[in-house]
RNA sequence: CGGGGCGUAGUAUACCGGUAGUACGCCUGCUUUGGGAGCAGGUAGACCGAGUUCGAUUCUCGGCGCCCCGACCA
């Protein structure tokens, strides 16, 4: 339970000037996050929820397919991307880089498919040590020619990214089927599984299809055409008759839609292994380049979807898979009605001996000026406790995405929670 | 990187070639307490640099920053 007077971020009043994308507006608003300058953010103690409730989900869902955590370092060696080409040229324009006191230079790692695959080389040397899965979650950072829409496209942020190292072809697709199913298992948990489409994007050089999972999203940057029926979307950047045929669908039946990309899984093919010497031996001893694939996902940039596709004039409106917190109590304690925090206080035990997470608003304010934050932060589920309540046996809920409140037995309440 | 807009208290905004007003916030006191309450008092501000001018927050130029459109974007 978090005492709201001890929280120490503020809620304003008035959205800051210098942003005009909704979920920069409100998470700014409601004290989620920091802006510090263009493209970054900082996460403050609400936010810093948010994203922990996101990113224990897409533990337990990569766990569950075999992913093993790492945690691998920002700082990298120019001397891995050279070998893969990835340290200038192109490339240029996404590093942000730094320099060493005793001069050379390091990289600020905006992917790791190399420093991944450099420390495989210690650990894969036999068809025997294949296949295994590796992600992080971490911090990125890219050198954006131009930050926007908020936290949706920043300079720096957090990304998932797992990768695969396989024998056979055949192995590596069964894998990218497991992601594929276990994305949607997230996405469906986190409350934008209605809106998600698996989306058949350019493939590069070693498929003729990389998969973006779009989220439909007004501010969002991509154009995608969905098939409603199939549930499954074409990017605007490879939409031809020829991946129609592909893919079996007709022009009659998509739709156009805005949407944001919120993960993006690809095989790698030997792009990486056989730049950097990642090879296995198989069974009659021939050698053979590590077959790889690459699966990213954006907690950052889901927050902000999240903000955007749920947020209305009042505020922020969590779905309670990823909310902050599990409830909000309310208290509008008068002078001298000690029964109120009394009832309060009994109520947080038993909340929390079920395992719930309590924001309780204990601050002497008006009415109006709490209700009005609660909408703001956008906990699923509020419970007012004052004198025109508090000597009976029911609770006064009010759910953030419904108007009006309703009197629930502490049953009927935890039973909501535990929805 | 090309184009456009903007930069004034903590926040949101206004006015002005003669040193800035309002609201919210914050502090003090009193009243109030189911949708951002009231009264009184107080606190706090012109992004940086150069130029024009008797005088620049205001005009000009440069820089920096922020936003938007485009380009870019495993």
């Amino acid at each position: 339970m978090l005492l709201q007077s001890q929280l120490f971020t503020k809620t304003r009043k008035e959205s800051p000037s210098d942003e005009v994308a909704k979920n920069a507006r409100l998470l700014i608003r409601a004290g989620f996050v920091h802006k510090e300058v263009a493209g970054v953010y900082s996460l403050l103690p609400l936010g810093f929820r948010v994203i922990e409730k996101i990113n224990k989900i897409i533990r337990e869902e990569m766990n569950a397919i075999g992913g093993q955590e790492v945690y691998l370092s920002v700082l990298q060696n120019p001397d891995l991307w050279k070998r893969t080409d990835r340290w200038a040229g192109e490339a240029d324009e996404i590093w942000f880089r730094t320099q060493l006191k005793g001069g050379g230079e390091l990289g600020l790692g905006f992917t790791h498919e190399e420093a991944l695959t450099n420390i495989m080389r210690d650990h894969i040397s036999s068809y025997k040590d294949l296949p295994k899965y590796a992600y992080q979650i971490q911090t990125k950072f890219r050198n954006e020619a131009r930050a926007k829409s908020g936290v949706l496209r920043g300079r720096e942020f957090l990304m998932k990214d797992l990768y695969s190292f396989c024998k056979t072809r055949e192995e590596q697709d069964a894998f990218y089927e497991l992601v594929q199913e276990a994305y949607m298992k997230i996405f469906t948990r986190i409350g934008l599984g209605d809106r998600t489409y698996l989306t058949f994007a350019s493939g590069g050089v070693f498929s003729k299809y990389s998969h973006e999972f779009q989220t439909l999203c007004d501010t969002g940057e991509d154009i995608i055409f969905v098939d409603e029926e199939k549930r499954i979307a074409v990017n605007k950047e490879v939409l031809n008759d020829e991946v129609l045929a592909d893919l079996g669908l007709s022009r009659d039946t998509l739709v156009k839609k805005t949407a944001v990309e919120t993960g993006n899984i690809f095989s790698l093919g030997t792009r990486f292994s056989e730049g950097l010497g990642l090879l296995f031996r198989d069974e009659k001893g021939e050698q053979h380049p590590v077959i790889m694939g690459s699966y990213g996902f954006g907690p950052t940039r889901v927050m902000g979807v999240i903000a955007e596709v749920y947020g209305d004039e009042k505020g922020l409106s969590w779905p309670a898979t990823v909310a902050p917190f599990d409830a909000h109590i309310v208290s509008l304690e008068k002078e001298g009605e000690s029964d109120v925090s009394r009832r309060v206080e009994e109520l947080v035990i038993k909340l929390e001996s079920e395992g719930f997470d309590i924001l309780y608003d204990d601050r002497n304010l008006h009415a109006g000026e709490k209700f009005a934050d609660s909408d703001l932060i956008g906990i699923p589920v509020r419970i007012v406790i004052s004198s025109k309540n508090v000597g009976t046996d029911l609770f006064e809920v009010k759910l953030r995405t419904e108007n009006d409140a309703k009197m629930l037995s502490y049953q009927e309440l935890v039973s909501l929670l535990k929805r």
